[in-house]
DNA sequence: ACTTTGATGTGAGGTATGTCACATTATTTT
DNA sequence: AAAATAATGTGACATACCTCACATCAAAGT
């Protein structure tokens, strides 16, 4: 089952059975439930997660406590509070479970541990923040220049596995839209 | 000039006066007019900006063509098109400049070059980019829960030097509001 | 200094999307 | 299998924001 992880770090640096081993050695496994959580606001955020299978949420409570999406998990995506990871403090974002999820979780600390000691790792690190990086800006492009309408149409295109694990109302919020508003989408043909 | 660059990555890793000059060599020097163009759609990217003096915009023109604002780049920050520097393909975005700019250039093989030779610069490169990320995910975050005013609000609070050099038609497209709309907050005082 | 160009303000009316309410249909849980 | 819970659809109405039009004001180029 870890080998997603390895295969996905192949995809950028080569390594070695040995170096594998030494890397996983890092991470600690976690299996969760449905509805269960992962980070709930105000903890502190210890953990990076890697996921082997299943489907979380990263969401965050405003105000008037309507939840939005940052961003869903399934297979081979991590996922946790950035933010707070990478400062090593408190969560301002929910994370839980839509299914059943099995993880690989890493510390902040072993991060920089493998980072410094193994200057592929740093190297996978970094490529792999810089992809995310382009999605992230092409999410606020999204949010910028396309309707409800277009946006949707557009993560279907791009994430047609998500629509089969997440409900609706669940994207909806992803896209910053009414649950409502995306539901009429069905029976408006335009 | 330059010393802004050192201090930037100093604040991430310890360089000697002679790594420095080593990683300045990599960069080259570009003085730009207001108005000018950094970067085109379709062009191929080359580099990555450092901005020594000046303010540029990045943005994208939609179907309809309408421009979109993904990013200001004032002292000390870095602007490029990501998406086409990191995957070395055409850019899908112009950048421009809003007043006279002084740049430092960093082509991508000479990044990857200085990634691969020194370790720290690899290290100061993904701290860099972690950073980044949590940033456009604020932005994200801010789209999807607040509204126009509340995003102007917290704009204004977080980057008041903004308001300064940059047109307020420009700030709205940053916003994601029409420019009459932002100009209406000043009126309206809810 | 004058002229052109760009930036801002403001009114009137339009539209996409939100809100609330309730019905219907799936999916879990016992 | 029944009961409870969650997800979805849909109507009526509200509203934040957009569009277009024109006036004013500031800045830049000659």
């Amino acid at each position: 089952m870890s080998q997603i992880l390895r295969q996905q770090i192949e995809k950028i640096v080569q390594i070695t059975d040995t170096e594998f081993e030494y890397i996983l050695s890092h991470f600690t496994n976690k299996k969760i439930k449905k509805h269960q959580f992962v980070i709930q606001e105000g903890q502190l955020v210890e953990n990076d997660f890697f996921i082997l299978s299943g489907c979380l949420k990263s969401y965050s409570t405003d105000a008037n406590g309507k939840d939005h999406i940052i961003q869903f998990g399934m297979q081979d995506w991590w996922i946790t509070d950035y933010q707070a990871y990478y400062s090593q403090t408190i969560a301002t974002v929910n994370i839980d479970c839509i299914e059943e999820t099995e993880l690989l979780c890493l510390t902040f600390q072993n991060r920089e541990k493998l980072c410094a000691e193994m200057h592929k790792i740093e190297h996978f690190f970094r490529k792999k923040t810089n992809k995310r990086n382009v999605a992230l800006q092409n999410r606020i492009l999204s949010l910028l220049s396309s309707n409800a309408k277009e946006r949707y149409d557009k993560l279907l295109e791009q994430y047609p596995q998500l629509f089969q694990k997440v409900p609706k109302q669940l994207i909806a919020s992803y896209l910053g839209v009414t649950r409502e508003t995306l539901s009429r989408f069905n029976s408006t043909k335009k």
